[in-house]
DNA sequence: GCTATTGCTGATATCGTTGTCAAAGAACAT
DNA sequence: ATGTTCTTTGACAACGATATCAGCAATAGC
């Protein structure tokens, strides 16, 4: 209430009675400080409540202590569980998050000026931007720190983490011809998600090892969007034979698929069963509920903000590239086929 | 290429003959430079890509030129909405958005050192934030600027942008009155949101009107979230008579009705019409669609960002406070009652 | 004609940190 | 005892902007 005056190193110096260059080494955690002065000052530090101030820090030491978040990615629910999962640990490390929207507009020179203008620290890359080799060149070349999130090509230069979308949906799809199923159709991803071949090769794998044929009028692409995943679905349902199963490569798409299918009068799951991709929380809310294969998308990013913390400030503890897990989620919409 | 410093304030003095301080003036507008030497700098401004060091303005001025947004909510899709309406703001001003979720526990002095630490310029605060009255309290308090989204009384001491949420649900309960029901449930909304309260009383207030009682057996609290919805649904529907139209107070609880229904076999709508509220990509996707009300949240929250910085920026020019309005989107989930 | 007022400009201090460099003392080798 | 290295420390400049205040014309007021 009296002082309305933030404290400042100057204040801690004089308290514990050592230059302001010990304090900012004290604070900065550098070697060659006895135990002695140290302990002095983080007391002085405690007592008086004292907080540098970034833009004092940043000015002088040429770092924001903010790292951004770029994306281009439509589905919400992905983007919120990315950005929880990259708070968490900026409320821990003291560095605060900023988002960067990107279009086809902005990709190339536009973020370097962003990063350069606010001296971002960092930046974490999401899908579909993970797979911009000419941006990421970019990023490289200005010397930018970045990881990225779910990249195609697990690349040595930075680090990564990864999902097994491959793995997933072999599994998936071999859990759906175990349950009897032989007439299974497909809906793609954007082809310029580097997911979606994954996805496509995991389901096309392993209905080729069980000797079943991929018809390919049950083979659509989408975009990932639930308008493309209703018109795929209305494509597949006009075939002259319909599959008993369609795998969609995400939980919208697949959404899509099951109104065109009401609309049709076609019942799920006894006459067609459908699969998505992601565990939206769309998938347990229609009915029937979707069986679909879950990610851990804020886990991973979490992961992604220490690697590139990591790397931004050299003293945390370096964090390796990863590649998760996903886990099929088996709800009510794929049943075994009768007869 | 050749050179990797930044230019500074001093670069464009010398080069357009002038001192850092007139540059200074120029860069934020101050009065009494002659048009003369203002258009000289503006000139070296431009020819030498000169952009001011946030950090060094920060520190000096002791604004961050930074924005949070104060967020509590668990709807991604209305944060998505909310995100991207102040960052199209940020965009032209020059600001950056910080993200800062709240839970029980970080309500009041925490978020006051986050913004004295950061030092934050201004805060958007969205609902149910928006009705902590001790929040908005310790926030005068320490004097920070902020805008609400959505608040239950439209206060004078701060700007806010609201919709009407009252009359948007009165119309759509009126829309259902002429289609021939009489016989109509309702699901509030969490009782800690003030919409909750403004969409039941724009309800009951416009059936009584019609001197059509209201069934307490049909009608529910719930908490916005698809699970309440869902069980509130399955009560309702498992009274002696069921009403012929369930209105929920968000698209999430009436998808859970929506689901609730179809798993005890009732049709929709023929047996039972189902409205929403906020037209969110879910009420498109189910099948049959959803009646809904469509707030304009974007632009809301576009709106909330303007008047931050027009009371954070003395420079930029107010904005006032204003009254969104919502509107009305009939789909296949409301039909006239037959017979 | 002389003083006040106003408009425009610049020299320099300042914000709160970190970086540079040198000095002082301890430890060790010769 | 002397030189060399290593550890610990502080004085002071620097980061890139804004704030203060003073100076100098030009205009206004008497």
């Amino acid at each position: 209430m009296s002082k309305q005056m933030s404290v400042t190193i100057k204040d801690v110096s004089k308290d514990a009675n050592v230059s302001i260059k010990t304090v900012s080494r004290v604070i900065n955690n550098e070697v060659n400080v006895s135990e002695d002065t140290k302990d002095r000052v983080l007391q002085s530090i405690l007592k008086l409540g004292f907080k540098p101030n970034k833009n004092a820090q940043s000015l002088r030491s040429k770092r924001s202590y903010m790292i951004a978040l770029l994306y281009d990615n439509p589905n919400k629910h992905y983007l919120a569980d990315i950005q929880s999962g990259i708070l968490q640990v900026c409320k821990e490390t003291g560095y605060n998050l900023v988002l960067q929207e990107c279009n086809y507009k902005n990709l190339g020179t536009e973020i370097i000026e962003f990063i350069r203008d606010f001296q971002i620290d960092g930046l974490i890359v999401t899908p579909p931007l993970s797979d911009m080799d000419d941006l990421l060149a970019s990023l490289d070349n200005a010397k930018v720190h970045y990881s990225i999130i779910a990249p195609s090509d697990k690349r040595t230069s930075s680090s990564y983490v990864s999902s097994n979308d491959y793995d997933a949906t072999y599994a998936m799809t071999n859990e759906i011809i175990s349950k009897g199923h032989a007439n299974i159709g497909f809906i793609k991803g954007h082809h310029k998600h580097s997911a979606s071949s994954l996805r496509y090769k995991g389901f096309s794998d392993a209905v080729t090892q069980k000797n079943i044929p991929i018809n390919s009028e049950w083979v659509k692409e989408g975009d990932f969007s639930f308008d493309s995943g209703f018109s795929a679905g209305l494509e597949i349902l006009d075939s002259p034979i319909c599959p008993s199963v369609i795998f969609a490569s995400n939980d919208y798409m697949a959404a899509g698929v099951m109104k065109a299918a009401q609309m049709k009068g076609i019942k799920i799951p006894s006459e067609l069963c459908i699969i998505g991709f992601d565990d939206s929380p769309i998938a347990e809310q229609l009915w029937p509920s979707l069986s679909t294969i879950r990610q851990p998308v804020e886990e991973m990013a979490c992961h992604a903000a220490k690697i590139l913390l990591g790397t931004v400030d050299g003293l945390s503890e370096k964090t390796e590239s990863k590649e998760f897990k996903s886990e099929l989620i088996l709800r009510e919409s794929l049943i075994s086929l009768s007869g």
